[in-house]
DNA sequence: ATTGTAATTTATCATTTGATTAAATTTGTG
DNA sequence: CACAAATTTAATCAAATGATAAATTACAAT
């Protein structure tokens, strides 16, 4: 057929686009995906690919390390607890800022492959989310609702929870649209703006709500 | 090791084993799963399969057809409608009933592999969702909010929308529990009426500026 | 007990697939 | 122009993988 002329890359380079050419690969057909079309894909011959990666596992290795670890960015965590600016515009921030991160095929496919996997980069990847993401939330939303700080009263699991189902109500349409293959609005900074806003209105009755059901609960394992 | 005897089964008794069988294999693996780790499983021997099954993407689609046209609920349909009732205990008896046949390992894995390989059952069951369940809810929101109804001003992506998210965030727990394999709230049921309660009180108000926004939109092409 | 049918197993085929190796080739740079 | 290193070619291995045909055996009817 076409057999391009070979191109020489620096071993640099070639580990790059080898990397970048695994990411779309495995997020489109999944990691039962076969290294020679692999290979055909990126117009190399397949066993190019070990001398870059010593096996197929090594590669995914890589692909999750370059998809989830490196694109994950500290200034989200220090961007929630600004005081110096309302609850409500830190969090459309945030979620803006973060959703133009994982929205994308590659990062909402691989994620749930891995998932459905077992592999545990997904639970560890959730335990961050949770930790320096929901729970400074979850801190903000007692100031924001005029509770004990959660350094007097620890955060009770239904606090996370209401974080969770802000969290997941915007991830499932990154997955109706690149798993489902369902059309989703066109403007998501639009939806950001509406489901947070009703977040900060909703979600400070409930908390108080919460605590006048379950008001002992910490004072009595202490004593 | 064991090798247990040989049992003769009537065909329909087989045939119902090995549907079983291969629909918790399949939620666990993936399609990618091999016949003969399936026939293992079954304590049956791999040819056996085939004897059932001219072959095996016959046996997947043989479990799309059990696990998501046979256990689907027409009365569903009749029960968002049924007037006699007050709208949010139609919601929530709807939700209880639905996620009683969702929420199960087998029933989200088998969706998410099916969607992640980009068979049409995805589609085509979730259009279905909308037609069945989506439409007429949004239709009776119209009357809880004392909106034109439907016959007169016909549905906006935006309404349908807000169904999408009531549904994402109940299916999100789904995900997290059997595909991040991460811990959820213990009563699902106390969930559900907490959503929909809030549902209920938060969608009137955003569909009445909704349509204070739009107001000629269908007029204009009428005329 | 015997028999016959059909359920089930045994054995096998042809591909696919991750991985390896050795030698040939070609690219780009000094 | 030479040469070191990147890349391909080609061959191959062993295990796995969907599928098939022929041999075996369970069990109900007689």
């Amino acid at each position: 057929m076409k057999t391009r002329k070979r191109r020489r890359l620096s071993p640099e380079e070639r580990e790059r686009q080898i990397v970048e050419g695994a990411i779309r690969f495995f997020a489109e057909v999944g990691f039962e995906g076969q290294t020679r079309e692999l290979a055909k894909r990126l117009g190399i011959t397949q066993p190019l690919l070990y001398r870059y990666f010593p096996s197929k596992e090594s590669l995914i290795e890589r692909v999750y390390h370059e998809v989830y670890i490196k694109r994950w960015q500290p200034h989200w965590e220090s961007l929630i607890v600004d005081r110096r600016r309302p609850l409500q515009e830190r969090l459309v921030t945030l979620y803006r800022e973060y959703t133009q991160v994982i929205f994308n095929y590659e990062w909402v496919r691989i994620f749930m492959f891995a998932g459905l996997k077992g592999v545990n980069i997904t639970e560890r990847y959730l335990a961050i989310v949770q930790d320096k993401l929901f729970v400074p939330v979850c801190t903000e939303m007692r100031e924001l609702a005029g509770l004990p700080s959660t350094a007097e009263v620890p955060l009770l699991p239904e606090e996370l929870e209401l974080a969770w189902d802000l969290h997941g109500g915007v991830y499932y349409l990154a997955i109706r649209k690149w798993i489902y293959n369902l059309p989703i609005p066109e403007d998501l900074s639009d939806h950001i703006e509406r489901v947070v806003h009703s977040f900060i209105a909703g979600t400070p009755p409930t908390l108080r709500r919460l605590f006048a059901e379950k008001p002992l609960r910490q004072q009595h394992s202490a004593s």
